[in-house]
DNA sequence: TATTTGCACTTGCAATTTGCAAGTAAAGTT
DNA sequence: AACTTTACTTGCAAATTGCAAGTGCAAATA
């Protein structure tokens, strides 16, 4: 990070995730157990080889996400969030909740956080705890 | 809103504001009582003339901001947020919390939504509320 | 009333970024 | 040994961004 537009907390944020696909790839990996660049590049919305790449370098950078060895094959490279990348639950809940007010949503991804609605802070709590677990491996 | 990439409601989100400049815009609406093309224009990022006339048209399209007469005189335009875009709140809070736990952002900022981290709901429930009211006029 | 200033843009153009299609290299499979 | 899978890279066209310089209307000033 070095030379950034201002010291403005969402200004620095945006720098980082404000594009169309690097919260898309945040997405992927905590909420659809993807972990894989041929994961990601099968989401429906169709990111380009290249893009991916340059994403995926990009977020590793800015310590969102860390390259680790796949457990079942040295051909895979596995991708995994970091504690920085999981705190980002919170602003993809909001981001969720703001888009069903506001767009037609299908129901099934309405369901998906319906609990989590009745109380948000425990249901994040919860979430995170689950997700930082899964690094301690 | 014509063909969307998908109907993710993240994917759906950051094709409205999933860029560099539009949540600054929103911000600058938001917590910085800023309301005319200039004083976006003035703001620390260096926005360019051309991309600050295109977000703005793009965020009025999407109805996250609306045009109206500027009390003061005919040469000015007065920009305001809708409900849809004070709904964004949530959203930037998120977000500022994620920054200032792992940027190093001036105290005065930090200070700024100091109270409102202690009991975050009724913090936005009431800004939220006192943006509304605003709108009534 | 004529002139200058302020405000909200628009325009032209170079530089950067995006997106598509094809290619490459290492690893795993048959 | 040949083929496939996986994770990229590369080349190039198209779109977007960013800078600098206008433009046009409204308002203030001379």
């Amino acid at each position: 990070m070095s030379k950034m537009r201002s010291e403005c907390p969402i200004s620095c944020s945006l720098e980082i995730f404000g594009d169309k696909w690097s919260l898309l790839i945040v997405r992927d990996l905590m909420f659809y157990q993807k972990s894989t660049y041929g994961d990601f590049l099968k989401s429906a919305e169709g990111i380009a080889t290249n893009i991916l790449a340059a994403r995926l370098q990009a977020l590793e950078e800015n310590k969102i996400i860390e390259k680790r060895e796949h457990p079942d094959s040295k051909a895979k490279v596995l991708y995994r969030l970091t504690h920085k990348g999981i705190d980002l639950l919170p602003i993809l809940f909001e981001i969720h909740l703001w888009a069903e007010k506001y767009f037609t949503i299908p129901e099934d991804l309405k369901e998906m956080i319906n609990d989590a609605k009745k109380n948000k802070e425990i249901a994040i709590k919860t979430i995170t705890e689950q997700l930082k677990k899964q690094l301690e491996e």
